[in-house]
DNA sequence: ACGGATTGGTTTGTAATCTAGACAAACAAA
DNA sequence: TTTGTTTGTCTAGATTACAAACCAATCCGT
């Protein structure tokens, strides 16, 4: 069933654009021509209708080149023709290209929640088409697994038009080829999550962490008009989402974003992991809930000290929130920012922004069809 | 005299590997070539001299490809024939191919010295033949530039082999393209340095920030097995230089690495910026000097305590520090260290080292050096 | 000594793919 | 109608990596 080419997350062909954590990859005949398509691709989603003239200047390549692309998109039926434009000035007018939405859907797990999973079926255009959920009811090991490839496999059977593929995003460590290496809360260590659900479902799998993810979704479906941001994702602990230039940072031992035990207040409450102070007793869900509105302004702040030494060595723009909206508030939010901004030069902190996930609840979900998107079609 | 290709750095055609802020290339018909011959040439430089079978093996390129580059990099000299293998067992000897580590030589300047700038003759292998240093004696704007300008004139004409480029490490913020946007020490604001400099000598001209270039000489020139690593420069001021998977970390406004002025502690002493508490005020080699070693661990302490959330945001292994041999002591190392593992989980911090640049004082110049190396041949 | 096996490197032909230049189509303005 | 502009396509040419076959050189066992 598997095919020999060791390494392949399932029974297909390797991912177009899965970048796992080789050194350095030899490039060949293809990989020009994968480069510009993906190339047109995102300009095409990130500039709405074009046409291929207007891809061209675009892109610095030719027509003949984008034309050449376009036919191949469009037999492929991922972008379509939309007429001529209108109100153009001299010359021949031009016709329109498009992404077709629907052309393709993604199935997109959300497993960060520790009650029940969430799937969603999802178009290229980031709208959740349906929906489903699953009650973990406690399980974990393969039989959580089994639960969420069943849950793919549930949604994927929905789909009326063909799957680019399922993305997942699990909590704990994940590495580049999607192996979760730890994830205590479901009980998972080295699982093949790709694997098992790819035996549920014939398309591609990919998994990422679920911060991670929600990063990704936040940087290409929520109109984040830079190429780098952090997402910070407060729940039942804290986790973060790194991504620079348009590439997830996975870190040395695919940890990175992994703060919710950095120590922020030595002399703090003491956390479930035995040491005290650390980001998630100041900050986790639970614990701003149980202390109320009183308490956000130093909690923010908290999150805004631990947050200043990284803005500053990356000179980040931007950090976005995401998290239960009744503990996430203006003055949480204002807090972190001051603090940031009383502990980073000027230089760095007026630039600064903090702001609330555009994608809400639906973060990871729609982190997770990014993934997919990203690792299929190059769109990132 | 300067070609009318916008952006480019001086009168040459634009560096095979600078990398600008641009949000994608396209990429051409030669670039796989140039991808795969960087390739080759860095599997050399690491793993020393290789046969043309064992850089295909390495690179997974064919024979004939590794075969056809490595003619193309005799041909110009970058590499020779280093005879046949001997002890190797069945099959026909191979040819050893290595570089020939002065088939180019780098004008490295290093001016992150607020007294004089220094200046180096270097070989592609990271050696230094001939060194200059020219006083500054207060000068700044353009006076400095043309000090800098000269000097690396002066070393360019005692070159008795092909310059490869001149690398130039400055203080400040520095983008992508060279411009150095702001070095209030120097008096410089948007200074087209790398112009300046090409003016004088007739080679591509390189400038990055003395911390960062710093980091990417770590990377390059002192073994380090790993692709990421975090360089700390501990000087008159204190900044940072942040390579990831081989790449620099410049970061919005070109400023990242800047971390002197976080604020580390609020009650702490006041800063010449304004502020009180900043790392510099807890950690600048003045400072360090002042206070005498018993400080030295509180000091170190301080270093750790910033740098735990962006090791754990990064998931960090490597951090370096350079600075004045007699304030880095190993007290402020492990000091350093502790801090970090204590204020991070332990799946971070367990791996985590901290450990003195290889690189000692020449960390600046050997670092401008590798910058030219990287931007030239790839090679990083 | 000699054939077989093994490994290294090259020759030759092929497929992919980008570019340059030219050209037809379609339209606006004069 | 003429002129100029822009779009999109066609054709020819250059690069370049690869596959297959081949020669070269060495070891090994008999």
């Amino acid at each position: 069933m598997t095919t020999g080419d060791a390494g392949t997350t399932n029974g297909h062909a390797r991912a177009p654009f899965a970048r796992r954590g080789e050194r350095q990859r030899k490039a060949g005949p293809g990989d020009t021509r994968r480069h510009n398509r993906a190339l047109v691709l995102q300009t095409m989603f990130r500039h709405g209708p074009l046409s291929r003239a207007d891809l061209a200047r675009a892109t610095n390549l030719t027509r003949v080149t984008t034309s050449d692309l376009a036919t191949e998109l469009l037999a492929e039926g991922l972008i379509e023709e939309l007429g001529t434009r209108v109100d153009q000035g001299v010359g021949k007018p031009a016709t329109l290209l498009g992404v077709v939405p629907d052309a393709r859907l993604t199935v997109a797990l959300d497993l960060s929640d520790g009650e029940r999973f969430r799937a969603a079926l999802v178009d290229l255009g980031g709208k959740v088409l349906d929906r489903r959920t699953a009650e973990r009811g406690g399980r974990t090991g393969a039989a959580a697994a089994d639960l969420a490839a069943d849950l793919a496999a549930d949604l994927a059977g929905t789909a009326d038009r063909p799957l680019l593929g399922v993305g997942v995003g699990s909590p704990g460590v994940v590495d580049p080829a999607g192996t979760v290496l730890e994830a205590p809360n479901l009980g998972w260590h080295d699982l093949d999550l790709p694997g098992r659900v790819a035996a549920a479902v014939d398309v591609p799998v990919h998994v990422g962490n679920d911060a991670n993810v929600a990063a990704l979704g936040e940087l290409g479906l929520a109109g984040a008009a830079e190429r780098s941001l952090l997402a910070i994702k407060i729940g039942q602990g804290v986790g973060a989402g790194l991504v620079l230039d348009g590439h997830l940072v996975l870190g040395d031992r695919f940890a990175a974003g992994e703060i919710g035990h950095v120590v922020v207040d030595p002399g703090g409450e003491p956390c479930a992991c035995g040491r005290t102070g650390c980001l998630e007793t100041a900050i986790a869900a639970p614990r701003l809930r149980r202390r109320g509105p009183a308490a956000r302004t130093a909690a923010g702040r908290r999150l805004g000290e631990a947050l200043a030494p990284v803005v500053s060595t990356l000179n980040l723009r931007e950090v976005v929130l995401s998290g239960p909206l009744d503990v996430l508030d203006e003055t949480f939010r204002s807090a972190a920012l001051a603090a940031i901004r009383d502990r980073t030069m000027p230089a760095v902190g007026d630039h600064v922004d903090i702001r609330f996930s555009s994608l809400g609840e639906d973060d990871v979900l729609l982190g997770a069809a990014m993934l997919v998107l990203d690792r299929e079609l190059g769109v990132a």
